[in-house]
DNA sequence: TGATATTTGTTTTTGTATAAGACAAAAACA
DNA sequence: TGTTTTTGTCTTATACAAAAACAAATATCA
């Protein structure tokens, strides 16, 4: 919790100015970053003084550390210390409660997976006390394996597939078979230490985990699409989550398409569904992913791909449509189809897409299985670089 | 130009607090609302005395007025004096540049319209000198109504029917028969005064007189539907409108819709265009709108209204997955239809909606034909109670 | 009617910010 | 070796809000 020191802030005295130039200050060092105090002084407007009054803070925290050597910058005088993150300042709990299995993993400053627990889920959980008592034994189980960094724990993310109300409270999830589940508040009250606890969509934490890990700090609009057996999805907006009025938004699977003379929802023409035939009963959708792969030239296997491609594309157009996404990004399993098909899927949405609009740029996520389970701790993490929100009033 | 005085703040020195304790006083002024000192310390959490400070700004700046009586609060002590907004402390023009004709409004800082001009489009300008020229002469002519109040205009924003860049520049309006129109470069370039100069997209700008009228400040999350020969629309989320990765976003007139065995866009199905054999050649939407009305019980005015009701549900509905919006509003001509048919729509998005799905509040726009003009105007006057971005850096 | 309590808005004092400028330290360059 | 350039910290000046004190205006109660 060396984090929460810099957290409580009031939103009225000179303080905040503080609280704003530090925060600014680690922004800069996201993603590897390792910059001067004359560097961020620069970058941010500030004086030198003022860019080492927020590094004083920050080292005392333990969030950042210089480092003795900086790049040869090949600049005159004096050279800068280099500070940067510190990968073991603070660490974070995520926790993704799949269909099959529960994926926990720590994660540090750095957005480094630093241990990793899956599992089967089990027997669905009927009450809130149950699943909270189960996800805070994976938990602890993931600590121990670590147990000097526990105090640097910041807060655990959980992340469910299926309507999260914004409170945190799983209002259904038919794969886990959950209806009105108060997940956050429940783990909150369990909590052995004063964590934050929050507990997300699982399209929503896996779009984090996309956007947190993207190069440029502000990826701007992005449409992250989980094309799994069902298909979920999120939108960013500006860098932020898009929420809805009551956080369910994102549910592209349900939206209905028209493709190759069909029409059903996006999640019957694209989703995992669309292969059942092909698939063997209980097959994991990766393993099947494969397998369609190694057999393109078989006339059955083509036949559905040409409709997963016209489906794909034609939900995809609706949502370009509607979003005007600067990049759509594909995750889950089934995303493993979409560089064999990529050329075809381009020119297919290319092809529908209205005079003047624009291509969004479509790649693979670059996180797999774990990805929402990373994306859920980064929530937290998200949380320590965080500038104060000026509209809120009831203080 | 009163509000500048108070827009050119550094980011770094303790000015930034006295900026944002301003701001935040303002905005709790909006929607004609009077508050003493006392009160809006309360509400922020800062002492009186440093609201004292931010009014004597604002009053000085001719923001804010002071109004002897106060409301009747029944409280025991000396009686707060009452601050609110001036109304002509600030002005606004907006143009929208329909497809039929030109709307130009002068706002003041209430969000009153204080003159009003409606002339036909004319001909179709080829190039942006001179339809720069044209919305100037307009706009001039809006102003000379009241020259006293030149000196206080803030700026000028023009909404126009297609798509519209971040940057201001029209990329391609069909209906105008525009594209790649630098139209605010060129009227800031034009301009006769350093007006600050936003051109936008006619949804959006629509959007943003019910955001800005609306009476909660936050209205949260909204989808605003424009129904007219197209469909325009505009996505709210958190207050801010969704732009989009190149500020195209909201096009939910040419997302594919399956209704009632047909499958076409939303505009086809839900549109003008839906009616076309019924109304006349020429004919306004509006007076199409009435006839319509009138004819209930018809046969064939009530299976074209059959139809539209399940186009529109239907579009709608696969927007409500996507977006989750807490609320739908319906504008434009054809908005004027649902008031009859609402029980049927509701009934009907309801039966399509997802399981564990927040039905949306639906209402009719409170702004007809001068929304989009008021809009454009808003988004100027928005600035002046816009936070300071932290986000920035390259100061 | 008059004394007291309560609330408001301003003034003064105090603590805490950053900016601006001066300074020594560390490197490049001549 | 001496000069120049850049860095990071220190000191001083200035600006801001909080805290506390204050007078003014009203309600309440005896």
């Amino acid at each position: 919790m060396l984090g929460s020191q810099t957290e409580d802030v009031a939103l009225n005295t000179t303080s905040l100015l503080r609280h704003i130039n530090a925060r600014r200050c680690l922004r800069l060092l996201q993603n590897g970053r390792q910059l001067s105090r004359a560097d961020m002084a620069r970058q941010l407007g500030l004086t030198r003084a003022t860019t080492g009054n927020a590094m004083r803070v920050l080292l005392d925290a333990g969030l950042v550390v210089e480092s003795a050597e900086m790049s040869p910058e090949s600049r005159k005088g004096r050279p800068g210390v280099g500070v940067s993150l510190n990968p073991s300042g603070a660490y974070f709990v995520g926790v993704d409660v799949g269909t099959r299995s529960l994926t926990g993993v720590l994660l540090d400053l750095q957005m480094n997976v630093v241990s990793r627990i899956v599992e089967p889920t089990g027997p669905r959980y009927r009450d809130a006390g149950h699943i909270a008592a189960r996800l805070l034994s994976l938990i602890e189980r993931l600590l121990n394996e670590n147990p000097a960094l526990q105090e640097k724990v910041e807060g655990i993310g959980i992340s469910v597939p299926g309507l999260v109300g914004r409170d945190g409270s799983v209002v259904h999830a038919p794969f886990l078979e959950w209806r009105n589940y108060p997940l956050q508040s429940e783990l909150t009250a369990r909590s052995p230490a004063d964590w934050s606890v929050m507990v997300c969509n699982d399209a929503f934490a896996f779009a984090n985990a996309e956007l947190a890990a993207s190069a440029t700090a502000k990826a701007g609009s992005m449409l992250v699409v989980l094309l799994a057996e069902g298909i979920g999805g999120a939108i960013i907006d500006d860098g932020r989550v898009v929420m809805g009025g009551h956080g369910y938004s994102g549910e592209i699977g349900h939206t209905i398409v028209s493709a190759a003379g069909r029409v059903d929802t996006f999640e019957m023409l694209a989703g995992a569904k669309l292969f059942t035939r092909l698939f063997e009963e209980g097959q994991p959708v990766a393993d099947g992913v494969q397998m369609l792969l190694a057999n393109v030239g078989d006339k059955a296997v083509d036949a559905v791909l040409d409709a997963w491609v016209s489906g794909l594309s034609a939900g995809l157009v609706n949502a370009i449509h509607l979003l005007d996404p600067g990049r759509i990004v594909l995750g889950g399993p089934l995303a493993g189809l979409y560089p064999k098909l990529s050329r075809r899927i381009q020119a297919d949405i290319k092809r529908r897409l209205l005079a003047g609009f624009a291509m969004p740029e479509i790649r693979v996520a670059q996180f797999g299985a774990d990805g929402a389970a990373i994306g859920a701790a980064a929530t937290i993490r998200d949380t320590l670089f965080a500038l104060p929100d000026l509209e809120t009033n009831t203080l």
